[in-house]
DNA sequence: TCCGGAATAGGACGATCGTCCTAATCCCGA
DNA sequence: TCGGGATTAGGACGATCGTCCTATTCCGGA
């Protein structure tokens, strides 16, 4: 563990910080103190900072992929894997009610500063995007499979603002439950779908 | 029209910068060059850039709680009322896809700037949040009417977000339509509800 | 006509930003 | 052991930020 650069360090502490306090808001001076190190010796590693937002996007990438990936095997049937993505509103949402979500707040204030980066971090929204327009294909309704997984997505992205704007877990559960609710419908819709179709 | 004071040009001005461009990265240039005045004529009229954001928030406030009232005298009934608020995402749809939903990003910036008027910026949530409350109770669901009302804002708020992140107005439509269909079914099951009530 | 407060212009201020430069230190292979 | 690239520390830089100060202009009432 201890064999991790002092590139990645700055990745990691970057990373925290523009999702704890946005982008524009953290500086060099924070990240070099979170990292312990002189804020001259940045520019060894990185010649400026959106090259170090860059990495950042490009880290939340990779650990977006792993963690679909996972869901894939771990869950056998697509509604479960489904369902994992709408817990993360549950496993996360002390730090969703703090700060938001963060491909979310990203995406957002990047599109404020008109970033070079934007289209970078809607990657992260389309890596979601795909993946549950898959789960929802292979529940058997690929006709609007990707409307379902926008729909989704953008309920997430609801509940994740009024959360942090109210600063209310309670609300999360409450939501999720509810879409929940909403998937099991949406499978039992598919499975009559088929049964009907089986019938013809 | 022309009867204006300069310090409702100052506002006027910061509150469209505000949200095109967000509120830490318009400075006091760019809102004096939008107003054609000279950076130091400013503190004659505002103290600090915190109270600009003050003033902003309250014309915002002013502004939500005259269209409520409008909605509220236009809608015969609260479903038409309800609808008025899920076609605003219609009305400023080519403002949303650019700079998302004016309320949740100003909240959701200054939740991340630890910002002290934050509880203000909610307040414009609060605004929509009680009326469609009143909505949801008058057409029948006083029990969950503020769940209602929570999940239509939290469904606003994220067809808002993914809207800009994608650049997609034709998901705006897409949505809204899913919504005054949801909506429908709130009303049928209330009457429903109402129905058996009466016949018990 | 003139006076005095309201309003404005322009610039100085200290702080901080991202960036860049250079000297010092570290550490591994020959 | 020593040389040299890899890495780091520290500070200088110009620009811009929010803030503040002062001189000037505007304008309505006595």
């Amino acid at each position: 563990m201890s064999d991790k650069t002092t590139r990645d360090h700055i990745v990691e502490a970057a990373d925290q910080l523009f999702y704890r306090q946005g982008y524009e808001h953290t500086s060099f001076s924070d990240i070099a103190d979170a990292v312990q190190i002189s804020r001259g010796n940045f520019y060894y590693h990185f010649k400026s900072k959106d090259e170090i937002l860059d990495a950042v996007i490009n880290v939340r990438l990779a650990n977006t992929r792993q963690m679909l990936e996972r869901w894939e095997i771990e869950g056998k049937q697509p509604a479960d894997r489904i369902r994992s993505f709408i817990h993360i509103l549950i496993a996360n949402r002390a730090e969703i009610k703090r700060y938001g979500c963060p491909v979310g707040t990203l995406c957002i204030e990047l599109a404020k500063l008109n970033h070079a980066s934007q289209a970078e971090a809607s990657m992260l929204f389309t890596l979601f995007r795909t993946w549950l327009r898959r789960q929802f294909t292979l529940l058997g309704r690929k006709a609007d499979a990707d409307e379902l997984a926008m729909h989704l997505l953008a309920r997430s992205q609801g509940v994740a603002t009024l959360a942090n704007a109210f600063h209310d877990e309670k609300f999360i559960k409450q939501e999720v439950k509810q879409m929940c609710d909403w998937l099991r419908s949406c499978t039992e819709s598919a499975a009559q779908a088929e049964h009907s179709a089986q019938q013809v």
